[in-house]
DNA sequence: CGGGATCCTAGATGATACTG
DNA sequence: CAGTATCATCTAGGATCCCG
């Protein structure tokens, strides 16, 4: 197998490296603990900022405040003034979210697939689950 | 909008009840810096643990190892052990992580919608990786 | 209601050196 | 080569209170 420090290079590893920045651009703009359940929250319709904190269990204040920027600021996330008659604010994904439901179907039929094959022979005890 | 607390629940939150426990499940199994990484490079072919270490750039020995024990652990990862005629250790997908490869395909093409239609509009600096 | 400001801790991660 | 051990750091995240 050849390595990168040698000058034998071979296809699938420049191929790797690429990957590699996708995924950390990726990990950057959707990993962490809330992203993706944000955004799994706001393609059952736009939200409130309390709405969010309440379906999305076990989030703060703080959490979310400062995950609902990172997304805003991402273009991921629309933030909706409506100031008639008292302060409301929606938050609505954008097109590029939306997109993102490939990914969530994917990662949905995979934990499918993962609890059949791995967990009945071998529990894994998610029921400790703190959320 | 329905909400959790009062008695009259729409389907919507039922299922996004659902999604969100599935959800915690796929993160703590693949979320983190590192696991996709790990399994992307492994998508390339068996690798050992310094091969790993070149590969996946910026990871340091201590996470390696124990991000490769979580994900044998989790049933991602086999460690294969040859020992003729020096030690060597091989690291190998499971087949329920090559299942993983819908999920990186969509990342993937989703990064490089995303890419097109946000990065352009406004250049979010990706160029200070430090990876 | 929609957050911001503060304080704080636990766990994740890095750097480095070392071992069988 | 395949890790471990140790130490230091960093920061995401929680708890809590506050404010317009």
């Amino acid at each position: 197998m050849g390595r990168l420090d040698n000058n034998l290079k071979i296809g699938n590893e420049k191929h790797f490296a690429t990957e590699l920045i996708t995924m950390n651009e990726v990990l950057k703009t959707i990993g962490g603990k809330w992203k993706l359940k944000l955004i799994l929250a706001l393609t059952h319709g736009d939200k409130r900022f309390n709405e969010l904190k309440t379906f999305v269990i076990g989030i703060s204040p703080r959490a979310l405040s400062k995950e609902l920027k990172e997304l805003e600021r991402d273009g991921l996330v629309k933030r909706l003034v409506y100031d008639e008659p008292v302060l409301l604010v929606n938050y609505q994904l954008t097109e590029i979210a939306w997109k993102l439901n490939g990914v969530i179907r994917e990662l949905t039929s995979w934990c499918a697939w993962y609890k059949e094959a791995f967990l009945e022979s071998q529990p894994n005890d998610w029921s400790h689950e703190v959320m």
